[in-house]
DNA sequence: TTGAAATAATTGCATAATGCAATCGTTTCT
DNA sequence: AGAAACGATTGCATTATGCAATTATTTCAA
């Protein structure tokens, strides 16, 4: 890992444990790719739209391995590439990304560009967009083999 | 402010563009103050439970306030005290915070410390946690006159 | 009324995290 | 066999954070 962390488990709020994870300008959105851009690799990852750089993401990946929050497994296509998935406490996180995109929808304008019919059911009914979300997810695992 | 970030708007990604208003360690424990303990003033914040640093707290309460998500009010019992308060922007985190505490509940276990009631009301039914926390600001407000 | 405490910051400095470009050692492709 | 792809790591510059001390007011209490 680039550093370690001095502040795990600051206290006992569930608010400041889960920032102590994920709480900097990169996990969730390693997590956003694994939950909707059905991004699975490493490259994928460091080509998203942000620009991560090479050892942050590399960085990430592993903490949040450590935490259980994602998980890999070898590519059936070469030995060396790895597909990394989200564990069932990664997919609780899904909830989280949608009502952090519901506020950006609603409260941060223009800025933020959502396709259309993902605004729809984010705005009148998110939980089914949490639905669908783990429902392409479970296809994805069906794919691979999980 | 500390420093300059240089990350603003990486993406029109909404939970990229979040994260770059909040994705840190301290803004979403401000707010969270602000939500749930009904803590209001500087010296409110940097008595909380995870000790944040002056100069940091400083900062936040700049970029919160220069992004609309809190603003402030002179005290009434004093010219220098200011009692800070969410903005309807800022209010709409409120689901965000639910929804994070939510995933600790559930996925962080026992290092994470909630009331009973709060518990149950989070598992149950976190609608009415939010209903409920923007009764209780609303009656703050009235008190000191919003 | 005057000195002490309280309050909201700010400063300086050490440490940690991030950004960036280059590079490494494999593996895979042609 | 050589070139490209790939997942990482390295070194170095910059930015953010942590921490203690300090500042300038204001408020409180003897």
């Amino acid at each position: 890992m680039v550093a370690k962390n001095e502040h795990a488990n600051r206290s006992g709020c569930p608010i400041a444990c889960a920032l102590d994870i994920f709480g900097d300008h990169w996990a969730l959105l390693v997590i956003r790719d694994l939950a909707f851009f059905d991004r699975h690799e490493y490259k994928d990852f460091l080509h998203s739209e942000e620009s991560i750089s090479s050892n942050i993401l590399s960085d990430r990946l592993k903490k949040l391995e450590a935490y259980s929050i994602i998980s890999s497994l070898p590519h059936p296509d070469s030995q060396r590439r790895k597909l990394y998935y989200l564990t069932n406490k990664g997919k609780d996180l899904i909830p989280v990304l949608v009502s952090i995109s519901r506020w950006s929808e609603q409260d941060l304008g223009k800025v933020v560009k959502i396709p259309p019919a993902s605004r729809k059911m984010l705005v009148n009914n998110p939980d089914a967009l949490v639905q669908e979300t783990l429902k392409q997810i479970e296809q994805w695992e069906k794919s691979v083999g999980l």
